[in-house]
DNA sequence: AAACCAGATTAAAATCATTCTAAACTGCTT
DNA sequence: AAGCAGTTTAGAATGATTTTAATCTGGTTT
């Protein structure tokens, strides 16, 4: 077994997942050393091209354990379904109109003073969308 | 006719859209002294409620001329469907957790610094969501 | 190493908000 | 009153996601 399998191994079971074959598969399309915006159709197809096959529940069950365990954000997408971000920094997004892209914006260059939340109510999280679009 | 009434025919007109039954009903609904986060399902419920009847894709095709008109401005949603908000001055939400209820955030109490667009591509909008939860 | 079982995967059906279709209707102009 | 483009409508279609109920599999126990 290659080290990579081990890695993603070790950090399945540290998030109390077992390892099953299907989790490793896609954990390691995932947790790679680039980030990247997913959804659950582009794992298939991906998953596809390698020759493989898994269900398509398990794909969204997969992405939502994964969320669950912190090692996805999920991060608003045009219309198009669920969109999950294998950068779990706090960073914010820009959103390309034409085409649904999305683009990261560094956390830093991009400063906001939140207002105080509603009494009795707590922070979770702060999210911004500057949606862009190609100048014609 | 009443004021109310003659004023939202005018106003429907200035939009350039026939100020049909369906049309002048979903307007008085939305168009009151009241800003207000709805959806599809919502006002059918309202309608139901004034014994009157809508198709649904009706509701739909107003909710989205109304937008194209500039009369009403999407908004981000927890995870059900498609909400619009009367309100259409800049503003930012926070978005309850548990309930997926929308609270307006007037625009001066969240001062934040955009960063530069990609190259070839300029700022359309920004949308700031902050998801607050109930302090147990 | 065989048995066991909770948890995982699966294909297929179900769900459900939204959109499409194509037929009937209606505000407006003449 | 007639005519027509634009609207509304019921019902069917869509499509992403979830549910179901049966089968399978990692990991533990014997």
């Amino acid at each position: 077994m290659t080290d990579h399998a081990t890695d993603i191994k070790t950090m399945l079971r540290s998030a109390n997942l077992r390892p099953t074959r299907q989790r490793v598969l896609l954990a390691g399309l995932l947790f790679g050393p680039t980030k990247c915006h997913v959804n659950a159709d582009l794992l298939a197809q991906k998953i596809a091209q390698m020759g493989e096959h898994m269900a398509t529940a398990t794909i969204y069950n997969c992405l939502h354990q994964f969320e669950a365990a912190g090692l996805l954000q999920r991060v608003p997408s045009g219309d198009d379904g669920i969109t999950f971000d294998t950068n779990i920094a706090k960073h914010h997004h820009f959103l390309v109109e034409e085409t649904g892209e999305l683009i990261d914006i560094p956390f830093g260059d991009l400063k906001a003073d939140v207002p105080q939340a509603p009494t009795g109510y707590e922070i979770e999280s702060v999210e911004m969308v500057v949606k862009i679009r190609k100048i014609s």
